[in-house]
DNA sequence: GGGCGCATGTAATGAGTTACATGATTGA
DNA sequence: TCAATCATGTAACTCATTACATGCGCCC
């Protein structure tokens, strides 16, 4: 359902066509979503279907026809409905990462940390392009702020692990 | 791949039967992964075929029959090359809770923190749970204190967006 | 004797992805 | 003229899930 009510909130914000809906999503909410074009028209045709939102043929001169998507009364409500339950619930993410963190000592220290290393870079990398993401419009700039506290806590975390490891590697080095 | 490493990591630390393996992911490393059982059947099999690893039928007076688990060489190279890909890697994970977000501008300030009071109280029991997993053996542990970082700053990043909200409910009440 | 635990599966279903199809316009 | 952009889709496929099937033993 999440999908759903990321369009439906888009929509409700603005009426749009498929294909703008969905260049939009891709440019401002890569954070939240990883929907795919057909998913998107999918989904559209459905809820249109379903009453939640009206179709509208247009056509600028010679350009491809599009289809504009306004929601309904009932596809207010719905949208309505659905952010709610988001909002007041938690569900927690699944990390893949972890797998690999569970099994970390079936290697030497010395790899696990180069290898730690290098998901270190990988976090790094996505924290500078998060910080260097344009300042969004109203609460869609939560979303931004939400992933620069995670990823920052993601460092600080990588740190503490590659810092044990270094401890493991050098056992010779005792704090006085 | 990721519930293949899963179960590859497991099996190069003891052969195991099906049944337990599931039991063990359920009970133990439940943040890790929300594998079900026909899944890991059905993966089992697969790796077997594969020639990942062996099957060897056992039987317990008149229990019912057991399929245990063992790595075979290739299997273990697997396992390794999948442990090291996953752990130099970084693969942000999606947070559904982050499209509602997006649009918390649609409800009055007021309704807005009451659902996200809620959603606090959910982080907030997650905590405490996890807080009461009793300790791992050894880097398994690092995967229950991961999540405690986790929700910690999920809490510190709820308390701020509330805050916020608290601010714009009572716009008379300025700071000096 | 009735339900739960042990132990392994099959079949149907679903959600979403990839790859492909179409056809016009715009720009190098 | 060749590729890219605009705009919408269909078909096949993958991966995993839910629901169901089986059958014996154990415990109350």
């Amino acid at each position: 359902m999440d999908r759903r009510l990321l369009l439906l909130g888009l929509l409700h914000q603005q009426e749009m066509h498929g294909y703008q809906l969905f260049e939009f999503i891709e440019r401002d909410l890569s954070y939240c979503s990883d929907i795919k074009k057909p998913t998107a028209y999918y989904l559209l045709n459905k809820m249109a279907q379903d009453g939640w939102m009206i179709e509208e043929q247009t056509q600028e001169g010679n350009r491809p026809p599009r289809k504009v998507y306004r929601l309904t009364p009932l596809g207010e409500e719905n949208y309505l409905r659905l952010l709610r339950e988001n909002l007041a619930q938690h569900t927690s993410p699944r990390f893949h990462d972890d797998i690999g963190l569970a099994f970390l000592d079936s290697l030497t220290p010395e790899e696990a940390r180069s290898l730690l290393e290098r998901r270190r870079q990988a976090v790094a990398e996505a924290l500078n392009a998060v910080q260097d993401v344009p300042v969004h419009r109203g609460s869609q700039q939560l979303v931004i702020e939400h992933q620069l506290r995670y990823l920052r806590a993601e460092l600080d975390w990588l740190d503490e692990v590659l810092f044990r490891l270094s401890e493991k590697s050098h056992p010779t080095t005792k704090s006085s």
